[in-house]
DNA sequence: CGCGGATTTGAATAGTATCAATACAGGTGG
DNA sequence: CCACCTGTATTGATACTATTCAAATCCGCG
Protein backbone atom coordinates (compact mmCIF):
# COMPACT_ATOMS: atom_id res chain seq x y z
CA UNK A 1 0.00 0.00 0.00
CA UNK A 2 2.63 2.41 0.89
CA UNK A 3 4.13 0.93 -2.41
CA UNK A 4 0.98 2.18 -3.73
CA UNK A 5 0.98 5.46 -2.55
CA UNK A 6 4.75 6.47 -3.38
CA UNK A 7 3.73 5.52 -6.93
CA UNK A 8 1.00 8.27 -7.13
CA UNK A 9 2.73 10.64 -5.52
CA UNK A 10 6.07 10.71 -7.20
CA UNK A 11 5.15 11.79 -10.64
CA UNK A 12 9.07 11.06 -11.75
CA UNK A 13 8.39 7.34 -12.12
CA UNK A 14 7.35 7.36 -15.95
CA UNK A 15 3.80 6.33 -17.01
CA UNK A 16 4.41 3.04 -18.58
CA UNK A 17 6.40 1.88 -15.77
CA UNK A 18 3.83 2.43 -12.96
CA UNK A 19 2.00 -0.86 -13.46
CA UNK A 20 4.57 -2.66 -14.64
CA UNK A 21 5.83 -5.92 -12.61
CA UNK A 22 9.32 -5.97 -13.65
CA UNK A 23 9.93 -2.73 -11.49
CA UNK A 24 9.26 -4.41 -8.15
CA UNK A 25 10.61 -7.99 -9.05
CA UNK A 26 12.33 -7.83 -12.42
CA UNK A 27 15.10 -6.01 -13.71
CA UNK A 28 14.17 -2.23 -12.99
CA UNK A 29 13.83 -2.81 -9.23
CA UNK A 30 17.74 -1.78 -9.05
CA UNK A 31 16.58 1.75 -10.60
CA UNK A 32 15.73 4.89 -8.80
CA UNK A 33 12.76 7.18 -10.37
CA UNK A 34 15.43 9.17 -11.77
CA UNK A 35 17.32 5.87 -13.62
CA UNK A 36 13.74 4.58 -14.65
CA UNK A 37 12.61 7.82 -16.72
CA UNK A 38 16.07 7.80 -18.35
CA UNK A 39 15.95 3.93 -19.06
CA UNK A 40 12.21 4.80 -20.03
CA UNK A 41 12.95 7.00 -22.68
CA UNK A 42 14.68 4.30 -24.71
CA UNK A 43 12.38 1.80 -23.80
CA UNK A 44 9.71 0.57 -25.98
CA UNK A 45 6.64 -1.67 -25.67
CA UNK A 46 5.53 -4.30 -28.38
CA UNK A 47 3.21 -7.39 -28.28
CA UNK A 48 4.22 -10.62 -30.17
CA UNK A 49 1.75 -13.35 -31.19
CA UNK A 50 2.35 -16.69 -29.80
CA UNK A 51 4.90 -18.67 -32.41
CA UNK A 52 6.90 -15.38 -33.80
CA UNK A 53 10.35 -15.42 -33.41
CA UNK A 54 12.03 -12.88 -31.11
CA UNK A 55 15.83 -13.65 -31.58
CA UNK A 56 17.58 -16.22 -33.90
CA UNK A 57 20.39 -18.24 -32.69
CA UNK A 58 23.71 -17.00 -33.67
CA UNK A 59 21.88 -13.82 -34.50
CA UNK A 60 23.30 -10.50 -33.35
CA UNK A 61 22.25 -9.13 -30.02
CA UNK A 62 21.07 -5.58 -30.13
CA UNK A 63 18.63 -4.83 -27.77
CA UNK A 64 17.62 -6.58 -25.00
CA UNK A 65 13.74 -7.19 -23.16
CA UNK A 66 11.59 -7.80 -19.88
CA UNK A 67 8.98 -10.11 -20.14
CA UNK A 68 5.38 -8.38 -19.48
CA UNK A 69 3.30 -11.13 -19.92
CA UNK A 70 3.23 -14.72 -21.74
CA UNK A 71 5.75 -17.01 -21.71
CA UNK A 72 8.95 -17.65 -24.37
CA UNK A 73 10.45 -19.79 -25.03
CA UNK A 74 14.33 -21.22 -25.63
CA UNK A 75 15.30 -23.41 -27.99
CA UNK A 76 18.09 -25.16 -29.75
CA UNK A 77 18.15 -27.33 -32.66
CA UNK A 78 20.29 -29.64 -33.69
CA UNK A 79 21.69 -30.06 -37.66
CA UNK A 80 19.09 -32.88 -38.56
CA UNK A 81 16.22 -30.25 -36.86
CA UNK A 82 15.70 -32.42 -33.81
CA UNK A 83 14.78 -29.34 -31.36
CA UNK A 84 15.16 -29.03 -27.38
CA UNK A 85 13.95 -26.39 -25.21
CA UNK A 86 16.39 -25.46 -22.84
CA UNK A 87 14.71 -22.57 -21.03
CA UNK A 88 10.99 -20.78 -20.57
CA UNK A 89 10.90 -17.32 -19.43
CA UNK A 90 7.78 -16.00 -17.77
CA UNK A 91 6.93 -12.29 -16.31
CA UNK A 92 8.78 -10.65 -15.47
CA UNK A 93 12.43 -12.65 -16.66
CA UNK A 94 14.79 -10.92 -18.62
CA UNK A 95 15.42 -11.91 -22.19
CA UNK A 96 18.45 -11.57 -24.14
CA UNK A 97 22.29 -12.82 -23.81
CA UNK A 98 23.89 -9.80 -21.89
CA UNK A 99 27.70 -9.09 -22.54
CA UNK A 100 27.39 -11.59 -25.69
CA UNK A 101 27.64 -10.67 -29.00
CA UNK A 102 25.23 -13.19 -30.57
CA UNK A 103 22.58 -15.03 -29.24
CA UNK A 104 23.25 -19.13 -28.55
CA UNK A 105 19.67 -20.00 -28.56
CA UNK A 106 16.25 -19.52 -30.65
CA UNK A 107 13.84 -17.05 -28.53
CA UNK A 108 9.67 -17.39 -29.80
CA UNK A 109 6.70 -16.56 -27.84
CA UNK A 110 5.21 -19.55 -26.87
CA UNK A 111 1.90 -17.83 -25.98
CA UNK A 112 1.15 -13.87 -26.81
CA UNK A 113 3.63 -12.13 -25.40
CA UNK A 114 4.24 -8.54 -24.24
CA UNK A 115 7.67 -7.30 -24.14
CA UNK A 116 9.07 -4.50 -23.12
CA UNK A 117 12.31 -3.83 -25.40
CA UNK A 118 15.68 -1.45 -24.16
CA UNK A 119 18.68 -1.23 -26.60
CA UNK A 120 21.21 -2.85 -25.75
CA UNK A 121 23.73 0.16 -25.60
CA UNK A 122 21.29 2.07 -23.12
CA UNK A 123 21.05 -0.85 -20.52
CA UNK A 124 24.25 -1.74 -20.43
CA UNK A 125 25.63 2.38 -20.11
CA UNK A 126 23.49 2.52 -17.20
CA UNK A 127 24.56 -1.09 -15.88
CA UNK A 128 28.12 0.94 -15.72
CA UNK A 129 26.89 4.23 -13.55
CA UNK A 130 24.87 1.14 -11.38
CA UNK A 131 26.76 -1.83 -10.45
CA UNK A 132 23.35 -2.82 -8.67
CA UNK A 133 21.79 -3.25 -12.10
CA UNK A 134 24.30 -5.89 -13.04
CA UNK A 135 23.99 -7.26 -9.48
CA UNK A 136 20.49 -7.95 -10.37
CA UNK A 137 21.16 -9.07 -13.68
CA UNK A 138 23.81 -11.51 -11.76
CA UNK A 139 21.03 -12.95 -9.40
CA UNK A 140 18.68 -13.65 -12.84
CA UNK A 141 21.36 -15.82 -14.63
CA UNK A 142 22.26 -17.67 -11.18
CA UNK A 143 18.24 -18.44 -11.21
CA UNK A 144 18.53 -19.39 -14.76
CA UNK A 145 21.62 -21.73 -14.33
CA UNK A 146 19.99 -23.41 -10.83
CA UNK A 147 17.18 -23.81 -13.26
CA UNK A 148 19.07 -25.34 -15.87
CA UNK A 149 20.36 -27.89 -14.07
CA UNK A 150 17.60 -28.77 -12.33
CA UNK A 151 15.85 -29.69 -15.87
CA UNK A 152 19.36 -31.69 -16.45
CA UNK A 153 18.06 -33.97 -13.77
CA UNK A 154 14.87 -33.94 -15.15
CA UNK A 155 16.21 -34.86 -18.85
CA UNK A 156 18.73 -37.45 -17.84
CA UNK A 157 17.22 -39.44 -15.23
CA UNK A 158 13.30 -39.16 -15.03
CA UNK A 159 10.80 -41.20 -16.60
CA UNK A 160 8.81 -39.94 -19.32
CA UNK A 161 5.80 -40.06 -16.46
CA UNK A 162 7.66 -38.03 -14.07
CA UNK A 163 8.80 -35.66 -17.05
CA UNK A 164 5.10 -34.61 -17.70
CA UNK A 165 4.28 -34.64 -13.72
CA UNK A 166 7.59 -32.43 -13.13
CA UNK A 167 6.37 -30.32 -16.28
CA UNK A 168 2.70 -29.59 -14.95
CA UNK A 169 3.99 -29.30 -11.40
CA UNK A 170 6.36 -27.30 -12.95
CA UNK A 171 3.70 -24.31 -14.94
CA UNK A 172 1.57 -25.00 -12.37
CA UNK A 173 3.74 -23.29 -9.82
CA UNK A 174 4.85 -20.70 -12.25
CA UNK A 175 1.24 -20.06 -13.89
CA UNK A 176 -0.97 -20.23 -11.27
CA UNK A 177 -1.41 -16.25 -9.36
CA UNK A 178 -2.81 -18.17 -6.57
CA UNK A 179 -0.51 -20.66 -5.77
CA UNK A 180 1.68 -17.80 -3.65
CA UNK A 181 -1.36 -18.17 -0.96
CA UNK A 182 0.29 -20.25 1.20
CA UNK A 183 -1.27 -23.81 2.17
CA UNK A 184 -2.88 -23.66 -1.51
CA UNK A 185 -3.01 -26.89 -2.23
CA UNK A 186 -4.75 -27.12 -5.77
CA UNK A 187 -3.94 -25.36 -9.00
CA UNK A 188 -5.75 -24.15 -12.41
CA UNK A 189 -4.22 -22.94 -15.34
CA UNK A 190 -3.76 -22.85 -19.69
CA UNK A 191 -1.19 -24.78 -20.93
CA UNK A 192 1.12 -21.80 -22.13
CA UNK A 193 3.09 -24.74 -24.85
CA UNK A 194 1.55 -27.12 -27.42
CA UNK A 195 2.37 -30.74 -27.10
CA UNK A 196 4.89 -30.67 -29.12
CA UNK A 197 6.51 -27.89 -27.25
CA UNK A 198 5.91 -29.63 -24.12
CA UNK A 199 7.57 -33.07 -25.81
CA UNK A 200 10.98 -30.12 -27.03
CA UNK A 201 11.18 -29.25 -23.66
CA UNK A 202 11.09 -32.67 -22.34
CA UNK A 203 12.74 -34.72 -24.75
CA UNK A 204 10.20 -36.97 -25.36
CA UNK A 205 7.78 -37.23 -28.74
CA UNK A 206 4.44 -35.98 -28.67
CA UNK A 207 2.51 -38.93 -28.91
CA UNK A 208 4.62 -40.49 -25.24
CA UNK A 209 3.44 -36.69 -23.81
CA UNK A 210 -0.35 -37.13 -24.74
CA UNK A 211 -0.16 -40.90 -23.36
CA UNK A 212 1.05 -39.62 -19.97
CA UNK A 213 -1.39 -36.94 -19.70
CA UNK A 214 -4.11 -39.67 -20.37
CA UNK A 215 -2.88 -41.21 -17.77
CA UNK A 216 -2.46 -38.81 -15.23
CA UNK A 217 -6.32 -37.76 -16.01
CA UNK A 218 -7.33 -41.21 -15.22
CA UNK A 219 -5.57 -41.74 -12.24
CA UNK A 220 -7.38 -38.20 -11.17
CA UNK A 221 -4.25 -36.21 -10.80
CA UNK A 222 -5.42 -33.54 -12.99
CA UNK A 223 -8.20 -32.22 -15.45
CA UNK A 224 -8.09 -31.77 -18.81
CA UNK A 225 -10.56 -29.59 -20.77
CA UNK A 226 -9.85 -28.28 -24.41
CA UNK A 227 -6.85 -29.79 -24.28
CA UNK A 228 -4.85 -27.10 -22.59
CA UNK A 229 -6.66 -25.71 -19.32
CA UNK A 230 -5.95 -27.55 -16.54
CA UNK A 231 -6.82 -28.31 -13.19
CA UNK A 232 -4.54 -30.13 -10.34
CA UNK A 233 -7.13 -30.93 -7.33
CA UNK A 234 -3.99 -31.78 -4.88
CA UNK A 235 -0.52 -30.52 -5.97
CA UNK A 236 0.99 -32.58 -3.49
CA UNK A 237 -0.22 -35.68 -5.65
CA UNK A 238 1.26 -34.55 -8.51
CA UNK A 239 4.44 -33.51 -6.88
CA UNK A 240 4.64 -37.22 -5.60
CA UNK A 241 4.77 -38.23 -9.28
CA UNK A 242 7.61 -36.42 -9.64
CA UNK A 243 10.33 -38.28 -8.87
CA UNK B 1 55.89 -11.04 -22.67
CA UNK B 2 55.54 -7.88 -21.40
CA UNK B 3 53.25 -9.33 -19.10
CA UNK B 4 56.00 -11.85 -18.34
CA UNK B 5 58.40 -8.82 -17.61
CA UNK B 6 55.93 -7.23 -15.62
CA UNK B 7 55.53 -10.27 -12.77
CA UNK B 8 59.19 -10.52 -12.58
CA UNK B 9 59.58 -6.95 -11.85
CA UNK B 10 56.27 -6.53 -9.77
CA UNK B 11 57.90 -8.11 -6.85
CA UNK B 12 53.86 -7.03 -5.56
CA UNK B 13 52.99 -10.39 -6.86
CA UNK B 14 52.24 -13.09 -4.09
CA UNK B 15 54.17 -16.09 -4.63
CA UNK B 16 51.99 -18.53 -4.65
CA UNK B 17 49.60 -16.48 -7.45
CA UNK B 18 52.84 -16.39 -9.87
CA UNK B 19 52.22 -19.34 -11.19
CA UNK B 20 48.77 -19.76 -11.41
CA UNK B 21 46.27 -20.30 -14.08
CA UNK B 22 43.66 -18.54 -12.72
CA UNK B 23 45.58 -15.24 -12.54
CA UNK B 24 45.04 -14.99 -16.45
CA UNK B 25 41.96 -16.38 -17.31
CA UNK B 26 40.21 -17.04 -14.05
CA UNK B 27 38.62 -14.71 -11.51
CA UNK B 28 42.00 -13.40 -10.44
CA UNK B 29 42.17 -11.82 -14.00
CA UNK B 30 40.34 -8.61 -12.60
CA UNK B 31 42.24 -8.10 -10.18
CA UNK B 32 45.38 -5.36 -9.56
CA UNK B 33 48.73 -6.90 -8.16
CA UNK B 34 47.94 -4.87 -4.87
CA UNK B 35 44.30 -6.31 -4.98
CA UNK B 36 45.89 -9.99 -5.44
CA UNK B 37 48.38 -9.56 -2.74
CA UNK B 38 45.47 -8.22 -0.40
CA UNK B 39 43.00 -11.30 -1.53
CA UNK B 40 46.17 -13.52 -1.23
CA UNK B 41 46.48 -13.11 2.54
CA UNK B 42 43.25 -14.85 2.64
CA UNK B 43 43.76 -17.86 0.49
CA UNK B 44 44.96 -21.21 1.18
CA UNK B 45 45.49 -24.47 -1.60
CA UNK B 46 44.95 -27.16 -1.02
CA UNK B 47 44.51 -31.26 -2.65
CA UNK B 48 41.87 -33.17 -2.37
CA UNK B 49 41.72 -36.77 -3.63
CA UNK B 50 39.84 -38.36 -6.30
CA UNK B 51 36.38 -39.23 -4.60
CA UNK B 52 35.96 -36.53 -1.86
CA UNK B 53 33.31 -34.11 -1.41
CA UNK B 54 34.03 -30.45 -2.10
CA UNK B 55 30.56 -29.14 -0.98
CA UNK B 56 27.15 -31.04 -0.02
CA UNK B 57 24.07 -29.78 -1.20
CA UNK B 58 22.08 -27.45 0.22
CA UNK B 59 25.07 -27.06 2.68
CA UNK B 60 25.75 -23.82 3.75
CA UNK B 61 28.76 -22.00 1.54
CA UNK B 62 31.31 -20.31 3.79
CA UNK B 63 33.77 -20.39 1.14
CA UNK B 64 34.62 -20.38 -2.64
CA UNK B 65 37.49 -21.64 -4.85
CA UNK B 66 38.96 -21.51 -7.97
CA UNK B 67 40.03 -25.17 -9.48
CA UNK B 68 43.49 -24.74 -10.52
CA UNK B 69 43.96 -28.87 -11.33
CA UNK B 70 41.76 -31.77 -12.26
CA UNK B 71 38.31 -32.05 -12.96
CA UNK B 72 35.81 -31.52 -10.33
CA UNK B 73 31.87 -32.84 -10.85
CA UNK B 74 28.87 -31.14 -9.39
CA UNK B 75 25.50 -33.13 -9.29
CA UNK B 76 22.25 -33.81 -7.87
CA UNK B 77 20.35 -36.82 -7.15
CA UNK B 78 17.17 -37.44 -6.80
CA UNK B 79 15.16 -38.87 -3.79
CA UNK B 80 15.73 -42.90 -4.72
CA UNK B 81 18.95 -42.23 -5.50
CA UNK B 82 19.43 -41.59 -9.05
CA UNK B 83 22.10 -38.82 -9.61
CA UNK B 84 22.72 -36.79 -12.78
CA UNK B 85 25.94 -34.39 -13.18
CA UNK B 86 25.23 -31.73 -13.70
CA UNK B 87 28.19 -29.71 -15.16
CA UNK B 88 32.75 -30.37 -14.74
CA UNK B 89 34.78 -27.48 -13.87
CA UNK B 90 38.43 -27.74 -15.02
CA UNK B 91 41.19 -25.46 -14.33
CA UNK B 92 40.86 -21.99 -14.10
CA UNK B 93 36.80 -22.64 -13.27
CA UNK B 94 35.07 -20.87 -10.14
CA UNK B 95 33.68 -23.04 -8.00
CA UNK B 96 30.87 -21.96 -5.27
CA UNK B 97 27.07 -20.64 -5.40
CA UNK B 98 28.18 -16.63 -5.74
CA UNK B 99 25.23 -14.62 -3.53
CA UNK B 100 23.65 -17.74 -2.56
CA UNK B 101 23.65 -18.84 0.93
CA UNK B 102 23.63 -22.82 0.50
CA UNK B 103 24.74 -25.18 -2.53
CA UNK B 104 22.17 -26.15 -4.74
CA UNK B 105 24.47 -28.98 -5.81
CA UNK B 106 27.15 -31.46 -4.81
CA UNK B 107 30.74 -30.94 -5.73
CA UNK B 108 33.09 -33.83 -5.68
CA UNK B 109 36.57 -34.42 -6.66
CA UNK B 110 36.42 -36.37 -9.83
CA UNK B 111 40.00 -36.66 -10.65
CA UNK B 112 42.63 -35.34 -7.53
CA UNK B 113 41.81 -31.66 -7.16
CA UNK B 114 44.12 -28.70 -6.58
CA UNK B 115 41.87 -25.91 -5.09
CA UNK B 116 42.81 -22.24 -4.09
CA UNK B 117 40.46 -21.72 -1.51
CA UNK B 118 39.22 -17.97 -0.09
CA UNK B 119 36.57 -17.20 2.53
CA UNK B 120 33.25 -15.58 1.41
CA UNK B 121 33.59 -12.69 3.33
CA UNK B 122 36.72 -11.42 1.57
CA UNK B 123 35.80 -11.84 -1.87
CA UNK B 124 32.73 -10.32 -1.60
CA UNK B 125 34.46 -7.39 0.11
CA UNK B 126 37.11 -7.33 -2.74
CA UNK B 127 34.03 -7.40 -5.02
CA UNK B 128 32.30 -4.52 -3.56
CA UNK B 129 35.54 -2.57 -4.17
CA UNK B 130 36.23 -3.78 -7.71
CA UNK B 131 33.13 -4.11 -10.21
CA UNK B 132 35.30 -5.33 -12.69
CA UNK B 133 35.69 -8.93 -10.29
CA UNK B 134 31.54 -9.06 -10.50
CA UNK B 135 31.68 -9.11 -14.16
CA UNK B 136 34.58 -11.31 -14.23
CA UNK B 137 32.34 -13.96 -12.17
CA UNK B 138 29.06 -12.94 -14.26
CA UNK B 139 30.86 -13.99 -17.35
CA UNK B 140 31.91 -17.47 -16.02
CA UNK B 141 28.31 -18.04 -14.82
CA UNK B 142 26.99 -17.26 -18.43
CA UNK B 143 29.76 -19.70 -19.70
CA UNK B 144 28.03 -22.67 -17.36
CA UNK B 145 24.72 -21.73 -18.22
CA UNK B 146 25.57 -21.78 -21.97
CA UNK B 147 27.17 -25.23 -21.06
CA UNK B 148 23.79 -26.21 -19.15
CA UNK B 149 22.18 -25.57 -22.17
CA UNK B 150 24.14 -27.22 -24.76
CA UNK B 151 24.47 -30.21 -22.12
CA UNK B 152 20.42 -30.10 -21.99
CA UNK B 153 19.97 -30.51 -25.72
CA UNK B 154 22.80 -33.77 -25.44
CA UNK B 155 20.49 -35.15 -22.90
CA UNK B 156 17.44 -34.47 -24.17
CA UNK B 157 17.99 -34.85 -27.49
CA UNK B 158 20.44 -37.16 -28.73
CA UNK B 159 20.78 -40.68 -28.88
CA UNK B 160 23.37 -43.34 -26.56
CA UNK B 161 26.17 -43.65 -29.31
CA UNK B 162 25.57 -39.49 -29.97
CA UNK B 163 25.95 -38.75 -25.93
CA UNK B 164 28.91 -41.00 -25.06
CA UNK B 165 30.86 -39.12 -28.62
CA UNK B 166 29.81 -35.70 -27.56
CA UNK B 167 31.18 -36.46 -24.03
CA UNK B 168 34.33 -37.84 -25.83
CA UNK B 169 34.79 -34.43 -27.59
CA UNK B 170 34.17 -32.23 -24.74
CA UNK B 171 36.81 -33.96 -22.82
CA UNK B 172 39.45 -34.18 -25.62
CA UNK B 173 38.56 -30.45 -26.23
CA UNK B 174 39.47 -29.38 -22.24
CA UNK B 175 41.64 -32.01 -21.34
CA UNK B 176 44.30 -32.12 -24.42
CA UNK B 177 46.59 -29.01 -23.81
CA UNK B 178 48.14 -29.31 -27.56
CA UNK B 179 44.22 -29.41 -28.93
CA UNK B 180 44.80 -25.34 -28.65
CA UNK B 181 47.04 -25.34 -31.17
CA UNK B 182 45.13 -24.97 -34.63
CA UNK B 183 44.87 -27.10 -37.48
CA UNK B 184 45.21 -30.11 -34.99
CA UNK B 185 43.19 -32.81 -35.57
CA UNK B 186 44.13 -35.72 -33.08
CA UNK B 187 44.04 -35.61 -29.20
CA UNK B 188 45.20 -37.79 -26.26
CA UNK B 189 43.98 -37.60 -22.84
CA UNK B 190 43.22 -39.64 -19.44
CA UNK B 191 39.41 -40.23 -18.64
CA UNK B 192 39.10 -37.62 -15.35
CA UNK B 193 35.47 -39.74 -15.21
CA UNK B 194 34.96 -43.67 -14.13
CA UNK B 195 32.00 -45.06 -16.50
CA UNK B 196 29.42 -44.57 -13.65
CA UNK B 197 30.23 -41.35 -13.78
CA UNK B 198 30.36 -40.93 -17.47
CA UNK B 199 26.64 -42.47 -17.30
CA UNK B 200 25.76 -40.06 -14.68
CA UNK B 201 26.34 -36.88 -16.95
CA UNK B 202 24.83 -38.74 -20.02
CA UNK B 203 21.65 -40.22 -18.50
CA UNK B 204 22.79 -44.39 -19.34
CA UNK B 205 23.49 -46.79 -17.74
CA UNK B 206 27.34 -47.79 -17.55
CA UNK B 207 26.55 -50.71 -19.67
CA UNK B 208 25.12 -48.70 -22.60
CA UNK B 209 28.43 -46.73 -22.08
CA UNK B 210 30.79 -49.34 -22.25
CA UNK B 211 29.01 -50.31 -25.53
CA UNK B 212 28.62 -47.38 -27.15
CA UNK B 213 32.78 -46.89 -26.02
CA UNK B 214 33.52 -50.73 -27.38
CA UNK B 215 31.74 -49.61 -30.85
CA UNK B 216 34.09 -46.33 -31.36
CA UNK B 217 36.90 -48.53 -30.56
CA UNK B 218 35.54 -50.97 -33.05
CA UNK B 219 34.71 -48.48 -35.51
CA UNK B 220 38.37 -46.82 -35.14
CA UNK B 221 37.43 -43.84 -33.70
CA UNK B 222 39.19 -43.77 -30.69
CA UNK B 223 42.10 -45.79 -29.43
CA UNK B 224 41.49 -46.72 -25.38
CA UNK B 225 44.11 -48.63 -23.43
CA UNK B 226 43.97 -49.26 -19.76
CA UNK B 227 40.00 -48.19 -19.88
CA UNK B 228 41.16 -44.54 -19.30
CA UNK B 229 44.36 -43.54 -21.41
CA UNK B 230 42.07 -42.21 -24.78
CA UNK B 231 43.45 -41.37 -28.02
CA UNK B 232 41.36 -39.70 -30.82
CA UNK B 233 43.13 -39.80 -34.13
CA UNK B 234 40.79 -37.55 -35.97
CA UNK B 235 38.79 -35.45 -34.31
CA UNK B 236 36.56 -34.31 -37.09
CA UNK B 237 35.39 -38.10 -38.01
CA UNK B 238 34.60 -38.09 -33.62
CA UNK B 239 32.35 -34.68 -33.87
CA UNK B 240 30.87 -36.27 -36.85
CA UNK B 241 28.95 -38.62 -34.72
CA UNK B 242 28.22 -36.07 -31.87
CA UNK B 243 24.55 -35.32 -33.47
C1' DC C 1 50.00 -64.72 -7.76
C1' DG C 2 45.55 -63.93 -6.27
C1' DC C 3 42.05 -60.70 -4.62
C1' DG C 4 38.34 -57.06 -5.29
C1' DG C 5 36.51 -53.46 -7.74
C1' DA C 6 35.73 -51.78 -12.38
C1' DT C 7 34.62 -52.81 -16.96
C1' DT C 8 33.00 -55.53 -20.70
C1' DT C 9 29.94 -58.76 -22.78
C1' DG C 10 25.57 -61.45 -23.26
C1' DA C 11 20.48 -62.45 -23.15
C1' DA C 12 15.99 -61.07 -21.90
C1' DT C 13 12.93 -57.31 -20.83
C1' DA C 14 10.87 -52.82 -20.45
C1' DG C 15 10.09 -48.32 -22.02
C1' DT C 16 9.79 -45.14 -25.56
C1' DA C 17 9.70 -44.11 -30.51
C1' DT C 18 7.67 -44.81 -34.85
C1' DC C 19 4.09 -45.39 -38.05
C1' DA C 20 -0.78 -45.24 -38.92
C1' DA C 21 -5.46 -44.22 -38.03
C1' DT C 22 -8.98 -41.84 -35.53
C1' DA C 23 -10.98 -38.09 -32.73
C1' DC C 24 -11.22 -33.46 -31.40
C1' DA C 25 -11.08 -28.16 -31.41
C1' DG C 26 -11.17 -23.88 -33.47
C1' DG C 27 -11.84 -21.10 -37.38
C1' DT C 28 -14.22 -20.23 -42.08
C1' DG C 29 -17.61 -19.70 -45.27
C1' DG C 30 -22.09 -20.97 -46.73
C1' DC D 1 -26.06 -21.28 -36.93
C1' DC D 2 -24.18 -25.16 -38.77
C1' DA D 3 -21.20 -27.99 -41.85
C1' DC D 4 -16.82 -28.17 -43.28
C1' DC D 5 -11.88 -28.01 -43.06
C1' DT D 6 -7.32 -27.89 -41.06
C1' DG D 7 -4.19 -28.42 -37.62
C1' DT D 8 -3.67 -30.57 -33.08
C1' DA D 9 -4.20 -34.27 -30.00
C1' DT D 10 -5.32 -39.04 -28.82
C1' DT D 11 -5.21 -43.93 -29.40
C1' DG D 12 -3.43 -48.32 -31.28
C1' DA D 13 0.01 -51.73 -33.13
C1' DT D 14 4.68 -52.62 -33.83
C1' DA D 15 9.77 -51.81 -33.86
C1' DC D 16 13.78 -50.50 -31.65
C1' DT D 17 16.76 -48.57 -28.26
C1' DA D 18 18.42 -48.69 -23.86
C1' DT D 19 17.85 -51.02 -19.36
C1' DT D 20 18.12 -54.85 -16.41
C1' DC D 21 20.03 -58.88 -14.64
C1' DA D 22 23.76 -62.08 -14.96
C1' DA D 23 28.28 -63.68 -16.02
C1' DA D 24 32.91 -63.22 -17.63
C1' DT D 25 37.06 -60.50 -18.07
C1' DC D 26 40.28 -57.00 -17.09
C1' DC D 27 43.04 -54.05 -14.13
C1' DG D 28 45.45 -52.28 -10.27
C1' DC D 29 47.31 -53.63 -6.06
C1' DG D 30 48.82 -56.08 -1.92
Amino acid sequence: MSERRKDIHNSDIPVVCRSCEARHNGICGALDPGELSQLAKHTRMARHSSGSELVGDEEEVTSYASVMKGVVKLTKVLKDGRQQVVGLQFAPDFLGRIFGHESHVNAEAASDVDLCHVPKSALESMMKENPALEHRLMQQVLRELDEARDWMVTLGRKTAAEKVSSFLYLIATHMDPAIDAQGRKSATFDLPLSRADIADFLGLTIETVSRQMTKLRSDNVIEVTNNRHVVVPDLERLELRCG
